[in-house]
DNA sequence: CGTTGTTGCCAACAAGCGTTGACCAACAAG
DNA sequence: CTTGTTGGTCAACGCTTGTTGGCAACAACG
C-alpha cells in the first residue's frame, strides 16, 4: 500500500521535496530568462543538478512543468483595506515589488506572448485579480473590466520596459520615480468620472 | 559579368524579386503570429512556396532574415509640425495606425521579448522615434529620454494588451476610446512641468 | 552555337529537442 | 532476509530544426 498514516494531512512529505523545489526554481529562472521554446528541459535539469528524465517523471511533461512553475498569486492586499484615492500608488507600488521579488511574473510575460497557454494564464491572473479591485472603486461597476484593463496596459508596458526590453531610462529609473509617475496614471483609469 | 544597363540606378531589378517579397511577407506574418522560435524557415518557405534553401541563399542565416523582415520605419510626423497641446492623441493615434497597418510591429514585440537582436532593434525603433519627440516638446531636455521612456511604455503596453496578450476588454474597445483614454497619459508624460 | 550566371528543387547533414523505458541503489515494511 | 516502493541515472527513440552542397532548367550574351 502506498497510504499515510493521517490522510487529513494535506501536506504529503516526500523525501523527493528537495528535488522538485530545485527543479521548479531552476524552471522559473530559465522560463524568465529564455521564454518558453529557448528554455529546454535539458538545461532546467541540469541546473537543477539532476536528470531530465525526473521533470518528466514529476511534472508529465513541459507544459505541465510550465504550469506548476507559473503558479503563484498576486497577493494584492483586499479591496476594503484600501484608501480609494490612493489605490494607484498602492497598485503601482505592489507590482513592483511583485515583480522584483522573485521571476515568475517575468517568466508569465516572456511565455504569455510566445506561448497560448502563457498567454491564457496572465489573462485569467489579470482580469481576475485586477478586476476586483477595479469594481471597488470605479463609479461605474458596468465598465470595470474596460478599467481593470487600462490599468493593466499601463502597469504591463512599464514590466515591458523595465525588466523584459529593459530599455535604458525606464530600466534605471528610480522606484519611487516609477511610483510617483504612474500612480496618477492608474487613479485615473480606476477612477476618473468620465473617460 | 552581372552589372546593369544603369548603374546608378539604386533599384537593382532581378528575376527573384517576386520570391523575395514573398519570403519576406512569409517571414513578417509567421514572426508576428509565432515568435523567433517557433517561426521556422520550412514553414515561412512553405508560405511563400518555394524551397527552404532559397530562404538561405537570399537571407543568409534566420537571423538575417529577420533583420531584412524587421526592417522599417515608424514614420512619424516631423516634430515641428506637431500641435504640442495634442501631441499625446496625435502619437497614440499613429501608433494605432501603424500596429494596425501592417504585422511588422507585432513582430518586433513578439520576437523583442524572447530574442535579443529583437529586443535591440525594438529599443533603437523607440529611443531613436519617440525621443526626439519628446526633445521637442518636454520642458528639460535633460531628462527627455526618460519622459520618452514613459510614453513608450504606455503605449507598448496597450498594443500588448490589445495585440498581443488579446486581453478582451482592451482589444474590443473602439479606437476613438484607447486615444480618449491614453492621449492625457502621453500628453502628461511628455510635458507636465513636475514629475 | 557555347559559356556563364541565375533561379530553383532535392536530398542530406549534424545537432538539438521532448520523451520513454530499462535498469540500479537505497531504504522501509513484513 | 525478502519484498516492494521510491529516487535516480543511462541510453536511446523519433522527430524537427537550421543549414549545406549538388544538380537541372533557364536566361543572357559572346
Amino acid at each position: 500500500m502506498m497510504m499515510e498514516a493521517a490522510p487529513d494531512t494535506p501536506a504529503t512529505p516526500r523525501r523527493s521535496d528537495a528535488t522538485r523545489a530545485a527543479i521548479l526554481e531552476a524552471a522559473r529562472e530559465r522560463f524568465a530568462a529564455d521564454g518558453y521554446e529557448r528554455a529546454t528541459i535539458r538545461a532546467i535539469a541540469r541546473d537543477a543538478g539532476i536528470d531530465p528524465s525526473m521533470v518528466m517523471r514529476y511534472y508529465g511533461n513541459k507544459e505541465g512543468l510550465f504550469a506548476a512553475a507559473s503558479e503563484f498569486d498576486l497577493r494584492i492586499p483586499k479591496v476594503g483595506a484600501l484608501p480609494a484615492k490612493h489605490i494607484g500608488a498602492v497598485l503601482v507600488a505592489h507590482f513592483l515589488d511583485r515583480w522584483e521579488a522573485d521571476e515568475v511574473l517575468t517568466a508569465l510575460l516572456r511565455v504569455g506572448v510566445t506561448n497560448a497557454a502563457g498567454a491564457e494564464r496572465m489573462r485569467a491572473v489579470f482580469t481576475a485579480q485586477i478586476g476586483p479591485i477595479a469594481a471597488g472603486v470605479c463609479p461605474d461597476p458596468a465598465d470595470a473590466p474596460r478599467r481593470a484593463a487600462l490599468a493593466a496596459s499601463q502597469i504591463l508596458g512599464m514590466a515591458l520596459a523595465r525588466y523584459v526590453l529593459r530599455l535604458p531610462p525606464a530600466a534605471e529609473m528610480p522606484r519611487e520615480d516609477v511610483i510617483a509617475w504612474l500612480a496618477p496614471t492608474v487613479q485615473r483609469y480606476l477612477t476618473a468620472e468620465h473617460p
